[in-house]
DNA sequence: AGGAGGATTACCATTGAGCGGTAATCCTGA
DNA sequence: TCAGGATTACCGCTCAATGGTAATCCTCCT
C-alpha cells in the first residue's frame, strides 16, 4: 500500500479527510482541507473531486464543502450502532421522562467511553457528553461501568498507565480503582459525583448482550447537590434490563455462567 | 482514475464494501462481501485488510466483519447531521410527549426523504420510516412538504417522471399535486391520509435554515381514524420554529424575501 | 480419523492510476 | 484595477494496486 511519497494509502488519506472535519469544522475550502490534512495541493483536489463524485463529499453553493449525506447513510444504515440504538432509545426516553435530566449511551471503544446517544440536553446542569464525543474511562460512570465488566486483562493493562486525576474525587490510584470496579460489579451500578466537572454527577447501569457480555453503559447526569442521587438507580436498572433483553439478552444464565473476569 | 480491469477507483469500490452492509446485514465474512460487492476474490481481501488496519471497519471473534465504530464516528462527529439533529432533538422530545406517536425529521436527498432521526416508535399503528431510511417525496407528509419548498425547476423534473401509486389517496397527477403542493406552501403544512400504509396518516411541517430556505420537515404519524389530526399542526408548527431558530433562523425575513419558486 | 467444501492467505508478473510538481486561470474583496 | 488566495489544467514518472493461480487453514460431517 501506499503510492505516495510519505508512504500513506489511498485509506489512510480517506481518513484524515474525513477526519479533518468535526463538530466545529463542519465545512470547509478545499484548500483549508488540504492545510489541515497536510496533504499535498495537488493531490487534494484530485482526492476530493474523486469522493464528490461518489457523493461521499458534498459541495455547497459558496464552494465549501463537507461530508455528503451519502456518507452519513451507507454508515449509519450499515453500522451496528444503529441497531444499539434503536433498541435503546425507547427505554431512554422512559428514563428521560422520569429523570428529567440528560441520558446517555456509552460505549467501549479505543480506551476511551464513546457516546453513541444521548436524549434531553439540560442546561441547566453541567454536561460535556455529547453524541459522537468520548471521555476517558476512569473519569465517568458509563465509563466505570464499561471497565468493571471488561476482560480481567484489559483492565490490567489499562490500569498501568498513569491516569489524569479531573477533580478531587477522581480516583487514579490502581489499588483503589480496583476496589471500586469489584463494588460497582457487586451493586450493578456505578454513581460518581463530580468526576470531570465538580458541579454534577453521573450514575451508569451495565447494557448486556445476548452472550451475557457488556455491551454499553447506560446513564444519567445529575446536579451533584441532588438528595438522594441513588434514588434514580432502580430506574435505570429496569431501562437496561429492557434494552438487553431487546438485543437478545436472556436474562442471567443459570447453567453454562461464564465470567469474563 | 481506476486501475482496476472494470475500470473503478478505490473510492468506488470503498463504497461498494459500504454499501454491502445494511440494517439487515451488520456483519459477514470476507467471502461473502466479495460475493455481495462482485469484486474479485484477492482484491476484496486485501481492500478489507487495509480498512481493518484503518478500524474503518472491525473483524469479531467469529471472523466476521463490520463497519467500524471508528467509521461511524469520524461521519457522525463530522457530519452536518449531527448538527441539525441536535437542534432538533429537544423540540422533538417536547412533540413525542404530547403527540404520543412517532415523530421524525426527514430531509431531501436524491429524489426522496431520508429520515434523519425518528423518537417514539409506536408499535400499535404502522410506521415504516426508518433512520436513515427512504421513502419516496410523492407519497410521505414529509416529502410532500420538502417538495413543496423546493426549487420550481426541481418540482418540474420530478413531476416530469412516472410516479408509483400506493393506495387510493397517493397522488400521482402532476397537475392534482401542483395545487396540492401549492396548497401545503399556503397553509404550511402537509397531512396525508394513508399515503403510502392505508392505516395511519402523517403530518408534516418544514423547518427552516438561515437563509430561509426548508431544510427539513418535521413530522408526527398518528392512526387514520383519529379524529382531528389537524389538531396536531399547532404543537408541530411551534416545534418546527424553534427547530429553526435554534439553527439560525431569524423569522421570515420581510425585507429581502426571497422566494424560492 | 479422514475428507469435502468453503474461507483465507501467499505468491507474483504486469501496468496504469495515483502522484505531485509547475503554471495557468478563476474568483473575490479592497 | 490589482493582489492574493482558491481552483483547475497539464504531464512524465513510478510503484501500489491488481487479480489470477495455488497453497493453506478451518469446520463440519461421516
Amino acid at each position: 500500500m501506499a503510492n505516495s511519497a510519505s508512504g500513506e494509502s489511498i485509506i489512510g488519506r480517506f481518513v484524515k479527510i474525513v477526519s479533518a472535519f468535526d463538530d466545529r469544522h463542519t465545512s470547509m475550502t478545499v484548500a483549508e482541507l488540504g492545510r489541515r490534512t497536510g496533504l499535498p495541493v495537488t493531490t487534494t483536489y484530485r482526492l476530493v473531486n474523486d469522493l464528490l463524485r461518489e457523493r461521499l463529499l458534498e459541495r455547497e453553493p459558496g464552494g465549501d464543502i463537507h461530508i455528503g449525506t451519502r456518507m452519513w447513510e451507507l454508515v449509519s444504515r450499515g453500522s451496528k450502532m444503529l441497531g444499539l440504538r434503536e433498541a435503546a432509545l425507547p427505554f431512554m426516553e422512559d428514563v428521560q421522562a422520569v429523570v428529567q435530566h440528560s441520558t446517555t449511551l456509552g460505549i467501549l471503544d479505543s480506551d476511551e467511553v464513546l457516546y453513541i446517544e444521548r436524549l434531553g440536553s439540560d442546561k441547566t446542569i453541567v454536561d460535556i457528553t455529547k453524541i459522537a464525543g468520548r471521555l476517558p474511562l476512569h473519569a465517568t460512570s458509563s465509563g466505570l461501568v464499561l471497565l468493571a465488566h471488561a476482560p480481567a486483562a484489559y483492565q490490567d493493562s489499562f490500569l498501568a498507565r498513569p491516569l489524569t486525576k479531573f477533580t478531587e474525587t477522581t480516583l487514579t490510584e490502581p489499588s483503589l480503582l480496583r476496589r471500586h470496579l469489584a463494588e460497582i460489579r457487586q451493586r450493578g451500578f456505578a454513581a460518581m459525583p463530580g468526576v470531570i466537572v465538580p458541579e454534577s454527577s453521573g450514575i451508569a447501569v451495565p447494557v448486556f448482550g445476548p452472550d451475557n457480555t457488556v455491551r454499553a453503559a447506560l446513564s444519567v447526569v445529575v446536579p451533584r447537590n441532588e438528595e438522594n442521587a441513588a434514588a434514580r438507580v432502580p430506574v435505570l436498572m429496569a431501562a437496561a434490563r429492557g434494552i438487553s433483553r431487546a438485543l437478545g439478552w436472556r436474562g442471567e444464565l443459570k447453567g453454562t455462567l461464564r465470567q469474563s473476569h
